[in-house]
DNA sequence: CTCTTATATGACTTGACGGGCATATGAAGC
DNA sequence: GCTTCATATGCCCGTCAAGTCATATAAGAG
């Protein structure tokens, strides 16, 4: 399962990023929530843990697991080349900007 | 071949996108500087103009393709939720930049 | 009109992945 | 200890998608 952008492309574990992405949850909190059975759960979860998408802690007999942010990253920085195609359309760029600039302070010379 | 991510999850299609990005081709430019074999990429064209990833134009015999942005836009919508995992780390990002800045590939899989 | 160039499509094969089910592991509680 | 709860794993099967090869379409060139 090569790269970030096959793991992501099942709907199952796109669903189970963007629960996480809330917090942290057990395995039979996502299995409730998601309902969906409790073995596809561990079995996505198993991918995403190997590709380094979530990590897990143990609390008594459950699993917590939560988001790992490097591989969606990755997928972040692959897409940079292509935003100039809608951040060139004015009312896009300020919809854009309004996500981007949660931070209040701009960072010395990077890119852009 | 329903979503998105399930386009973008083939590399060629993602080579192909990519090479896209600088600028419109024809599909024997595709095939010339991707090294793939003229079907593999028309039909990775199909796909790709299907879900709406691009559009082709007609030069005499030529077809030129170009970049269409709103499917991947969608993709860097279903991102957003993600981002406070790395824009509330500026420090963690910034080494993350530099090092991809040097090395083109510290391809890297890990625990805690 | 024929030949060549450029691209698309169809048939077939192969391999990978997800779902389902049974089962294994393992910690808690009694 | 045994039982229950929580999670993981192994196996089988159906599906679907990518690659290959052959062929079809369609537009210049001569």
């Amino acid at each position: 399962m090569e790269s970030s952008f096959a793991i992501i492309a099942e709907p199952n574990r796109r669903a189970i990023l963007s629960l996480l992405a809330a917090s942290e949850h057990s395995v039979g909190e996502i299995e409730h929530q998601l309902r969906m059975p409790q073995t596809s759960v561990s079995k996505h979860l198993r991918v995403l843990r190997d590709a380094g998408f979530v990590e897990s802690r143990v609390d008594a007999q459950r699993r917590v697991y939560r988001i790992r942010p490097e591989p969606l990253m990755e997928v972040d920085e692959w897409l940079a080349p292509f935003r100039r195609f809608w951040t060139l359309h004015v009312d896009a760029l300020e919809r854009h900007l309004d996500r981007m600039d949660q931070e209040p302070e701009p960072r010395k010379g990077k890119k852009r």
